[in-house]
DNA sequence: ATGAAAGCGCTAACAG
DNA sequence: CTGTTAGCGCTTTCAT
């Protein structure tokens, strides 16, 4: 942002008028005689002003612009969401400014102080891994700025908020492997300090229980990504305990399993089912195909954003917070059909 | 940004001292006296004070702020480019704002104008697809708004620019798959009007030529995404000219023809190897596993944003544009291997 | 040690 | 139809 960008003062000077008449000129204001309007904007063209952002937000008290929390990027599932919430902020000419937690408090912490400095309109976020505490998510409220919270909640915090059903998604993946059959279910859990990792779990312990099978806790195991689901893996060979499903938390992890189980030649599905839960690109593309819940993330991403943006422009801090439920599907595919 | 966030002037009035002091007194100006700074940050503190970064921007004519055009944030490697310009930018107390152009040449001009309009202090852009005309890029420098190109450069601007040796890439991946014994290798090329495009199959090209194979025209397919990877194949097949080797200009494509090969019954890598491009998550995945060119797109957004903040910090405008060229690392992986 | 005033770029009363 | 003025939040001379 250096000095040598054009002003409406510059196009005054040049034009010999006030700053205010370029002003007017340009928001094509009916006051303005048409001369001056064509000679404001062709000069405007010719040296192609662009009006500074910034004085307008200082001006308006608002910057048009959404601000997004998100844990990483990487993701398929994230990064499509993202393309969610850029779609209809572009739509309703919002800008919107990214921020990675990368999974990390303190991260997340310093981005919420950024977004609040740059006093953006608006903010989506959904909490890392490590977040238990919610006090700069309280900040934003109190703050008066518009939050809604999408795919990770935080428990608590007063806002709008659009998740997928969860446990209902955990319960039917669960319980498809039942219906084929299997009877040793484990479950590769995720984090559960969010209410995603609870509900899965929750999911998964449903259609354990409701068809009557026992629950084994040896076959709960904390992990969420390629390498700790290969150690489980190993831990289940070793120890003589394969169970004959796997529902987990995420592909990824789901992926590690199938990797881990062919390397010790086990075979998918007939040895043991897998589902994950996500459906990112990965799915299609293992050998065999990936079962695994189709999450929505774009349309999850223009939920939230439709959300907020409702909240900016009507202004409206007095209704209480809504939740929006978006169903998961359940995609079968080779590695849990027999 | 409704009218509610605490201002220097609240605690001035407050404190019953002037904004300039309270100002002076957050910046531990030696001229206030202890006293009056304790009771500043004290109250700031307490009221959870944000200094507001717009007002910030529009006096010191700088906002701290780093713009990105990317093309599709859900591919690997670019967000992998946006970690490492995350994690620079963010150590150097800069903020980033993404934009996507989704491939589109209107998006990316809006994409300009944004971030121009925002009067960010520096731009990163890798182009689109699309794009043949570069005037909103050359606006950018007239504007005098530090410019990085990254891995998709725009020929004959004037501005900093890092890249991967694409053409010697291509050159190892191909010759790999010569030294095999391969000797009808096909490429699934990238747009040509991308400078990514050419150079990759120049690269393929010298490789075949250099070996005294024929260059075979109906070898060389424009196809970078699944879909047309496999109709490609499937021409192959119905033409009965199968090759023995595909270099593809990146890995879905390299999946597609895979996945396509593996439909009709051909063995990868024995009846047919196959080498990709970026390296992304995918490789290590699929069955067999893909030879890959690693891009390193971690490196590449550090070093795109380390030049680009020699450029914001320096104020140099003066010294001629650097073009930074990183090695691509050949993987060889079961795709690929005898 | 502190305050008053000006200014960053723009808009919107208010005046003519 | 157009100009003058004030103000958004903050910093920074220049006074005192």
């Amino acid at each position: 942002m250096k000095g040598n960008q054009v002003t409406i003062k510059d196009i005054a000077r040049q034009l010999g008028v006030s700053a205010s008449t370029v002003s007017r000129a340009l928001q094509g204001h009916p006051d303005i005689s048409e001369e001056t309007k064509r000679a404001v904007n062709d000069l405007a063209a010719k040296l192609k002003y662009q009006p500074n952002a910034i004085a307008l937000s200082l001006k308006n008290q608002r910057t048009r612009i959404i601000g997004v929390i998100i844990p990483e990027i990487v993701h398929y599932f994230f990064s499509s969401v993202i393309s969610g919430i850029e779609d209809v902020a572009y739509n309703a000419g919002f800008n919107v400014i990214i921020c990675q937690s990368n999974e990390k408090f303190d991260r997340e912490l310093s981005n919420v102080k950024t977004l609040i400095a740059q006093r953006v309109d608006g903010i989506l976020v959904s909490i890392s891994k490590e977040t238990i505490d919610f006090q700069h998510l309280q900040q934003i409220v109190n703050n008066q700025i518009p939050l809604v919270f999408y795919d990770r909640v935080a428990p608590g915090i007063f806002a709008d908020q659009v998740i997928i059903n969860d446990m209902e998604a955990a319960y039917q993946a669960t319980k498809h492997m039942i219906d084929q059959g299997r009877k040793r279910i484990a479950h590769f859990a995720g984090p559960q300090n969010l209410l995603i990792g609870q509900q899965r779990k929750e999911g998964y312990l449903k259609a354990v229980r409701e068809a009557g099978l026992e629950v084994d806790p040896r076959y709960i195991v904390e992990a969420d990504n390629y390498e700790k689901a290969q150690r489980a893996i190993l831990n289940f060979v070793t120890e003589g305990n394969l169970p004959d499903g796997i529902f987990s938390v995420n592909d990824i992890t789901a992926i590690g399993a199938m990797k881990g189980l062919q390397k010790q030649g086990f075979k998918i599905p007939d040895d043991v089912a897998l589902v994950g839960f996500s459906d990112g690109r990965f799915s299609g593309i293992t050998e065999p195909s990936l079962s695994s819940v189709d999450q929505h993330g774009y349309e999850m991403g223009i939920t939230a954003t439709e959300m907020l943006l409702k909240r900016i422009l009507e202004n409206k801090t007095d209704y209480p917070p809504e939740t929006k439920v978006l169903e998961g599907d359940l995609i079968i595919r080779g590695s849990s059909r027999l």
